[in-house]
DNA sequence: TGTTTCTTGTAATTATGCTTACATTTACAG
DNA sequence: CTGTAAATGTAAGCATAATTACAAGAAACA
């Protein structure tokens, strides 16, 4: 069993408070080089006294924070000596073709591209579109990006009112158009590879009146010729499949940015959300 | 010109004195980190007074031996921070403010950091578990992960037989778990901040001979008890909530392994599938 | 060899860091 | 709503670290 100073802390987890949590966050963070400086500076990026930074590291195993200091430094000893330590992947103790390593490569070069592809003012329209809570919106995604759908629904869902989930695979979604109206947002994730539900979908939907959003691989799916806003991601990985972490990253900022805008009714429905867990807290300290 | 303090020993060798010179070949003999305890360490241990060491490093062009080590953990920490860290902002024609650009750091230091954080023997051992076709698997994941857990069941459906999706936010977990045992495998997807229903599960599947795989955050989930092998993943985002991408990132590249490991079955469950999807290509090319 | 300058250590001073004690606040149980 | 316990910060005191001042010793030059 390991003793590094990051294993005592995840260890002892349970027994951390509040305060000495958040301390732990930023010793973590970026381990091991922010715990090097005083514990004066170090209480100050962590945003705790300096006592709350003494007491936790005795209680986590170190006689004080002079011991804890001497442990980082063995540690990060141990690390640059280490000829491996080149750190030029990902993984420092796999083989440059592990796929740990080849498979990360693959993903930052989707994000790479993805984000150099994406037009910002595009990506704010979509984001303003999405926060206008007078407009309703639904969502749906195809066989492999069901689950990307499902995943903006969930937290869209906490965001605003008036968000509703399509699953185009059932046989219902046609129920669901029939209560489409002008100026509704229908969010499509749709990869081109795979099948095209969607397509039929998105003609009506526009022929409704709605807007499209259309999230998509980079080769687009033919739904981009009804869409309003069509984003594009990189999705190339080494692997019989794609890789939709560039989707799930484009997913999650687009939530960002929406919560952004609508900060104080985001809040409200976050702190009603939580009541009703009432059990645990789900969500993390409002900002 | 570089100004690591390695470099400005070098430059100033020619006009250091005898003790200085002793000292400068102990602190580059293990450098950095000779020279990230206190002041009195390091001149005992080149067996010279403290007031040459302050001297010593004014002279190369330090204001006093703080400010020294704080250029060895600078140093440290670019180091230990990998060339991958460095880009040029994600999305050119956006402000480095933008959230398009924030949320995509924050990604890649979550990404960065779990695949630092993981073990290969443990991770290799994990895809072998899930390679061997002679143990069942089970999926599940909490209210956040659920969606992970329903896309790694998705694609290991296609992988290998014998894979099944729990929800364990129904009730009907107990009932898969009467199926369960000696040696059936259980992949379990939980974010400690959120709740821990997954954890009566975990407990019970043990009991009766399950092994558990457990894909958790930086702060593990309780379930890190029972589980056989527990990865971790970082999850901050610069929003309030957390990103999974990094968990998102885990689970392809786990999925991409075992595919690896047992190609030839997969293949053919392929083929078999996409006979059944007649119309349209599901799958990309077999490589 | 005597004088001067440079080097280096010792000792004193100052600054900073770390810890302990205590008071305030917050959360929780009755 | 009140009392109790836990958490956390403030402030004081103590310890250590860093710098400065100074003096002893070594090397260089006359």
């Amino acid at each position: 069993m390991e003793n590094t100073a990051q294993e005592l802390i995840k260890r002892a987890y349970d027994t951390l408070t509040r305060a000495e949590r958040q301390l732990a966050g930023v010793i973590l963070e970026n381990y091991p080089t922010s715990g090097m400086g005083s514990i004066t500076r170090l209480a100050e990026k962590a945003d705790v006294s300096t006592p709350t930074v003494a007491r936790m590291v005795q209680k986590i195993g170190y006689s004080g924070f002079p011991e804890f200091q001497e442990a980082l430094r063995a540690e990060v000893e141990a690390a640059m000596s280490d000829p491996i330590a080149k750190h030029d992947t990902w993984s420092r103790d796999a083989p440059d073709a592990h796929i740990l390593n080849r498979f990360a490569d693959s993903v930052l070069s989707n994000i790479r591209q993805t984000l150099a592809g994406i037009d910002v003012a595009t990506f704010d329209r979509a984001t303003d579109m999405l926060a206008d809570k007078s407009r309703r919106v639904f969502v749906t995604g195809g066989r492999i990006t069901h689950t990307l759908s499902e995943y903006f629904h969930l937290h869209m869902q906490v965001i605003r009112r008036d968000v509703r989930h399509i699953r185009s695979t059932s046989n219902a979604w046609p129920h669901a158009l029939l209560d489409m109206e002008q100026g509704d947002i229908v969010v499509i994730y749709d990869i081109r590879r795979y099948e095209n539900s969607a397509l039929r979908l998105a003609e009506i939907a526009t022929a409704r009146g709605a807007e499209i959003i259309l999230i998509t691989d980079q080769w687009q799916s033919p739904v981009a010729a009804f869409a309003a806003i069509t984003l594009n991601c990189r999705i190339e990985a080494p692997s019989a499949w794609d890789s939709t972490v560039a989707m799930m990253l484009l997913t999650e900022t687009i939530i960002a940015a929406v919560q952004e805008k609508n900060w104080d009714d985001t809040r409200a429905r976050m702190s009603e959300l939580e009541a009703m867990f009432d059990r645990t807290r789900i969500f993390r300290k409002f900002v």
